[in-house]
DNA sequence: CCTTGAACAGACAGGTCTGTCTATATATTT
DNA sequence: AAATATATAGACAGACCTGTCTGTTCAAGG
């Protein structure tokens, strides 16, 4: 069973296991404080001693989301030597991921979805991820082409790659196929190639 | 008073027009019956005399707004001669909803991702929503490069430029601006204009 | 041995949800 | 005028939700 399995590790990690797999899957309103107890083998009580509540949870969740994926991405870019192999890199770590969730989209995404107000710190938290995910781009992929190019094209160049990257990920989950990726790598490597004045 | 102004129509028009706006805004999980059939001033027994359930209301709603936005793409890209022009009309189109609604971004993903359930008819309507805009774009919008390209040539510049549109759609969504939609714009028409071998 | 802390089980309160039902009013048609 | 269709108001059932509370078990440390 899931609980034995999971009961190796100590409640307050259980839950956020098993909180990430039915938020993810099944979204956050239809998942309820109730399913989540019993799925991770823990008692109402212990939930609520270590979450006061079902949203600050769901904000303890993608706090882990968020600092797993930036060390992955961070990780897979720095193994490649030049641009193209890292946004290629960006985003085969990305198809990987939709294939093993099962193309459940982003999951930053979906929850912004379900919090229509802007005010919201889960929205924040959504904001603040894909700014830092928009600064990897232009620091750590695109870096070397900043200084050859003029600024305003720059920034145009890395909001186009990543607009191909969340529309890619938005319409592989819609479809619940990998294609969309594969376009959008294919369509991020046309832009760069003639994004530098002089061709090298 | 709203209900003042909706009471003009009948009681099935007040009930899509209040669930459009409800539904857009908050969310279907969060928008309840009661504050829908409170909201366009009809009663209970009459709402369920026309929708038998509230997944069947948002699926009314969906096709309808559908058919709206479909008719709306086709009359403004009908009338612009050139292709840059057409793509232009259609970003300048979502522009303008999205100003309009609140920066709440497109109804049938914000949907889409609160129904986990890849087989359920909402899912169903929005994959065939999604797909009769990728051949809106393939065969009006894009037309005329068609028989002038390699055919999966001309498939990854479809793609290419769906995705964009969706990405921008979302990041204007995420960020509450209208910069991801110019953005998008700005490089679709740069991979256009490479996308032909003979430049003219 | 005994205390303390952390986990357990599960009843409970108070609220919301969808959908059904009864009963009344109005408007149109025959 | 009578009959029929369609609207109204709102109580109600039954399920589910979050979060609180009581009480039990168990293991580690003084």
């Amino acid at each position: 069973m899931t609980a034995q399995l999971l009961s190796a590790s100590r409640p307050r990690e259980r839950i956020i296991e098993t909180a990430s797999r039915l938020f993810f899957r099944q979204g956050y309103c239809a998942t309820g404080i109730n399913q989540i107890i019993s799925e991770s083998g823990v008692a109402k009580a212990s939930f609520y001693a270590h979450f006061p509540s079902k949203e600050l949870l769901a904000i303890a969740w993608l706090e882990q989301r968020e600092e797993r994926w930036i060390q992955q991405l961070k990780e897979r870019i720095a193994q490649c030597p030049s641009i193209d192999k890292r946004v290629a890199a960006m985003y085969s770590l990305w198809g990987d991921q939709i294939r093993n969730e099962g193309y459940r989209g982003c999951g930053f995404i979906n929850m912004a979805g379900e919090f229509s107000n802007e005010e919201s710190p889960i929205r924040a938290l959504v904001r603040d991820h894909k700014d830092r995910v928009r600064h990897i781009i232009a620091n750590d992929v695109l870096s070397e082409y900043q200084p050859r190019m003029k600024p305003s094209d720059f920034d145009e160049l890395v909001n186009a790659i990543y607009s191909l990257f969340d529309g890619a990920i938005i319409q592989a989950q819609n479809f619940m196929q990998d294609w969309p990726i594969d376009s959008a790598l294919k369509a991020s490597l046309k832009l760069l190639s003639q994004s530098l004045p002089e061709e090298g």
